[in-house]
Formats: C-alpha cells, sequence, structure tokens
DNA sequence: GTGCTATTGCAATATGGTTGCGATAGTGAG
DNA sequence: CTCACTATCGCAACCATATTGCAATAGCAC
C-alpha cells in the first residue's frame, strides 16, 4: 500500500464542514456495518462512501475506478460488493450487458422499492424507471407471467443516442 | 473425429421416412446458407439443424451438448452462431444470465417478430412472451423511454418454481 | 494492551467468449 | 471428374469478468 494511506481514520479539524459531513457519513456506515453483524473495515467503508455519492448502480469496475487507484485489491472489492449484497445493503442487478451492477438500498432507496432500470446500450448510460406494469396487446397478462413472480429490465437505446 | 462421422452425407435408404425429412430440412438448410453467401459446411448444417428442432433460444453450451460430443470445435460452433447472427440467420440475446442465446429466424419466427422471452431464475427455463406494452402507474409511459427504442426482458421465477 | 478471528491482499483458477494461424474441405471452373 | 482457390475449421492461446484458497493483517471484545 502507498504511504499517502487515504482510507486512514484521519483527526478532523474543526476548519472543514465538508470533512464533518463526510466524517458523520462514515460514521453512519460503520453502524450500519456494525449492526448487520459485519467489522466496520476501512475498504468496506470505502466502498459504501462510494456507492452512497454516486446514487445508482455502479459496476465494480466503476467502483474501482473511484476508489483511491491501488488502494484495495480488486478481489476484496468483488467480495465486498457479494457480501453486502447478500446481506441487504446493495442491490445487484445484470442489466443486460453481461456486468454486474450494484445500487445501495438506503433509507431513501429501500429494499422493498424494487424499481427497473433503463440501460442504453449505445452509451451505457443506467436510468432508474418507476415501477413498470405490463400487458399483451389485448390487455392481459401473458399465462406464463401469470402465476410467476417476475422483474422487467429495459434496453435499447435512449432519446439522446436514437437520433444518432 | 471419431469413426461414425455422424454429420457425413449418408446415402439415404428409402426404408426410413424419418431420415428422409431430416435429409430434406437439411437441403433447405444448405440453400439457405448458399442464399446468404456462405459455404455449407458440415459444422453450419450440424448447428442450424439443431437450433431448428429446438424452436427456442439455445445457449452455445446446449447447442453443443446436443451435436455429438467432439464432433466439433466450441470456437469453430461460437464463431458459427454469432456469423449466422450477424447474418440474420439467427437472434442473439443475452436474457439477463450473461450468456448469449440464439433463436433460429426462420419463416415462422422473422427477423421482424422481436418478441420478448422470460427467463425462469431457478430453473433457467425460457418462454417466448407475447409482444408487450409497458406502462407506468399512473398509466403513460415514463418520460425517459418516450422517444427511446428499447426492448424488454422479463425475469424471475416461473409458476413451477414460485411454489418451492 | 492482548488475543481471537473476520477480513484482506495476493495469486491462482473458473467461466464465457474471442482471436491468430496453419490445415482442411466446399465450391466453381475447366 | 479433377483441380485450385479460398472460406472455414480446429487447435491453442488469449481476454475480461468473476470467484476462490490461503497466509498475513487488522477490527473488535475483553
Amino acid at each position: 500500500m502507498g504511504s499517502s494511506a487515504p482510507q486512514s481514520e484521519t483527526p478532523r479539524g474543526p476548519e472543514s464542514p465538508l470533512k464533518g459531513h463526510i466524517e458523520e457519513v462514515r460514521g453512519e456506515i460503520r453502524s450500519l456495518l456494525r449492526d448487520n453483524g459485519m467489522r466496520a473495515t476501512a475498504p468496506r467503508i470505502a466502498v459504501l462512501v462510494t456507492l452512497h455519492e454516486e446514487q445508482g448502480p455502479m459496476t465494480h469496475e466503476q467502483v474501482m475506478d473511484s476508489l483511491p487507484s491501488g488502494a484495495f485489491d480488486k478481489a476484496t472489492v468483488w467480495r465486498i460488493l457479494s457480501d453486502l449484497a447478500e446481506s441487504g445493503l446493495l442491490r445487484r442487478m445484470d442489466l443486460g450487458d453481461r456486468v454486474w451492477r450494484y445500487e445501495l438500498l438506503d433509507a431513501c432507496r429501500s429494499a422493498t422499492d424494487d424499481h427497473p432500470h433503463f440501460l442504453c446500450e449505445a452509451c451505457s448510460e443506467v436510468s432508474c424507471l418507476p415501477p413498470l406494469e405490463v400487458r399483451a396487446r389485448d390487455g392481459v397478462l401473458p399465462d406464463v407471467l401469470r402465476n410467476a413472480e417476475f422483474h422487467l429490465r429495459v434496453t435499447g437505446r435512449c432519446a439522446r443516442c436514437t437520433g444518432d
């Protein structure tokens, strides 16, 4: 690890209100982890801070890129993402481009709010959609889906990319 | 290759009407390939016969398993599947489990019929769905999708697996 | 502080898919 | 029917995403 140790617990000076805010977030994340029986380690906190700041689904690669380069091992971040998804702090999804994305489920985006997403195949941008209803042309739900639990994934080209 | 050479052009005897039928299919496939400027090779015919018999989307692995073991190389089958998809004879799709599936587009399932599919996450069974319409709870299409080209993917647990 | 053990970091491995290249075999011309 | 041309095949190497084994490290309870 480099000498700058970017995730270490630096003493927070009273001169920076921004640092005060991030320290507060870190404190909340810390107890979130502890409440779920997990140790509040530097890489876990860093991953959760990143996802908290992004406010949307992120790929493993995007998380790695947002973290200080070389700070944490990619396998560690993989494990953190899948552990957190398993314990319900994150939602894991494959939007259709065969890459896992992880979305923080905090107070605003709770575990019960299972909203669909739209992935633009041209620009790879992801948008959150409101809950959707689906039906066949004749207005009814197809037999296959009648007694099934299912969710939707929407892919295509967004309005901006359709014009190309 | 084994001594049984299962894909070779055996002279068809008049005693087997079944063999007569499969020979007819092979003949059609042969001209389908030639019409698209491709050579009618044994592996290509075998792959297309397999997809024709399946009548639904198949993964590369499923195609390989249906083919006589060791008859064709996996890279060859991969190339065949993507070449045929590129020339419009197959449709290639990712249903959400990060595996490509290929569906034969013949007279019945034409290239214009872009129906959605349902993938059961528990039993991995794929069902073809009729064309679907989508709307938000308030009855309108979300803004993000208004001017977008998009298609749907439906995943979840089928009626049989929901009961578990 | 000290010790227990969850977690990390590294390296190796799995899986789904792709590519380079010499060998093979369809196909059209003769 | 034979020949030559070249598309295609088969093999092996490679790539990216993802997962796992294990010794070293570092949270946390006491």
